[in-house]
DNA sequence: CGCCTATTTGACCTTTCTCAATAGATGTGG
DNA sequence: CCACATCTATTGAGAAAGGTCAAATAGGCG
């Protein structure tokens, strides 16, 4: 992952599922920010907390953890572009933990900021609920996943779409993703114990469907990771610009030009 | 259940969540509304559809569905005085199925009033925002619930949270709550097969925490089936109105005056 | 009464968990 | 650069939770 401006990733976030003008672009140019590094599992928001400012990650992985219920279950994770607590800017009490996957680097933005641009273009204010309308139906579509999949479906399910998020932000352009989280994590996220995510990990290795190793995961056969995981990612809600959906979403899914619309 | 004018139990939602002031309530009353009725399972809206009201629930139970991964997982229930599909006031495309379980009569109330009301006063609006982070963060909630608790805990933490939900707006004032689901119905919300749901809510009754019978069930250890789910009430994310907070939850966990807050 | 749907039961199988131990990696201070 | 401490990954074995299939039973309703 490399560093751009602050706001480029965020830009790049919001473009996935609205359009944006040129003067949207050079508003949010202007976002104030201040930059700060966690390293792996930090705690980056906590629980009751009142916060004036949204956390813009810039590089790196997050994740919401709620500790009630005895596992450390993780309800969401992040990618550079992702704003995890933008809905404070309507309540700001914050009501579970975020925590950094890996090193991360977060631009720390004023609410502020987001009601003036809001204020100022119809259109930028738009792009912001779509966003937060996008995390909900992220959230919705992980529990079906929770509720109707086997472990390794679930697995297969997440490092798709961790994927697919990474390349809406110019990221992941080869097969290759940053894993500085730990199998432990997948498996918080997964709802599956440390040791069979363990197991799941090779079983995905065996079908030579991706590596694993370096803090790099490795996909070595994406069309059939697709297949396993039944990825389609129409809940992600993303605009498809000048491209009919059959169309759009095989690029999104494509290795990189060898595989055809047909492997869905 | 019984029947109240139509804004009754939206009024009573919003104020579980917000202050209203009592403008803001006859506000509320000059809801205008289109009433429909429908049976059980019936379809109230389709994914693909563009809304362009949005449902209040009035009586029973409906629900969103996911029918695309295999098993027609429910991502979330609702009760009277909610409103499944209210964030299609910021983008019409309603992206599941919304279905009755068992009987149920909805108010269909046009878009435009929301955004009238929020207009018209700060505090409703802000009443509609905390209400859709309420959502946010019940359906945060129950992935933690499917990610890190066995069957039997899901089904007791279902009841509990249906239980407290309808007493939020009046109902469910005995510890009686109206069950027209069928238990592959209650299956598909935790996540477990139908046979599976069965065995689970025999060990429910066995355990004498609860009857089901005559599309009824009747808690018979409130304090119980609470321990046993491990239901705090904290992610409804309810306004605690002139009690502190311990006070407030220990009333709304009371099974009618009898149970101390210890018994948490 | 008879049909249809929902509930219940039993048997068997698969998935997943837990506990415990081993091996590998990473990082730190000497 | 090594030795040690620590965290992470891996493996095995036994147990628990949950799924599937099939059949029997019980209600509800025309």
């Amino acid at each position: 992952m490399q560093t751009g401006f602050a706001f480029t990733r965020f830009a790049d976030r919001l473009m996935s599922v609205a359009e944006l003008s040129t003067d949207d672009v050079d508003m949010l140019a202007r976002m104030p920010s201040a930059i700060r590094h966690f390293a792996s599992h930090d705690e980056i928001r906590r629980p009751g907390e009142y916060a004036s400012e949204c956390c813009v990650l810039l590089q790196g992985y997050t994740c919401w953890k709620d500790d009630d219920h005895s596992a450390g279950q993780i309800t969401s994770i992040h990618v550079p572009g992702d704003v995890p607590d933008l809905y404070t800017t309507l309540s700001p009490r914050v009501d579970a933990r975020l925590c950094a996957l890996g090193p991360a680097v977060v631009a720390f933005v004023p609410h502020r900021f987001f009601r003036d641009i809001s204020a100022m273009s119809e259109r930028l204010a738009h792009a912001l609920s779509l966003l937060a309308l996008a995390e909900f139906a992220s959230l919705r579509n992980w529990l079906v996943i929770l509720g109707s999949c086997e472990s390794l479906t679930r697995a297969a399910h997440l490092i798709c779409e961790i994927t697919v998020r990474l390349r809406l932000v110019g990221l992941a352009r080869d097969n290759r993703i940053p894993s500085p989280f730990t199998q432990s994590d997948l498996a918080a996220i997964c709802g599956i114990s440390p040791v069979h995510a363990n197991r799941i990990i090779q079983d995905l290795r065996r079908k030579g469907l991706l590596q694993w190793q370096a803090r790099t995961i490795t996909i070595t056969n994406w069309p059939g990771l697709v297949r396993l995981a039944g990825f389609t990612p129409d809940y992600l809600r993303l605009r498809q610009p000048h491209l009919h959906q059959e169309a759009h979403h095989s690029e999104l899914l494509m290795t990189g030009g060898e595989m055809p619309a047909s492997a869905l």
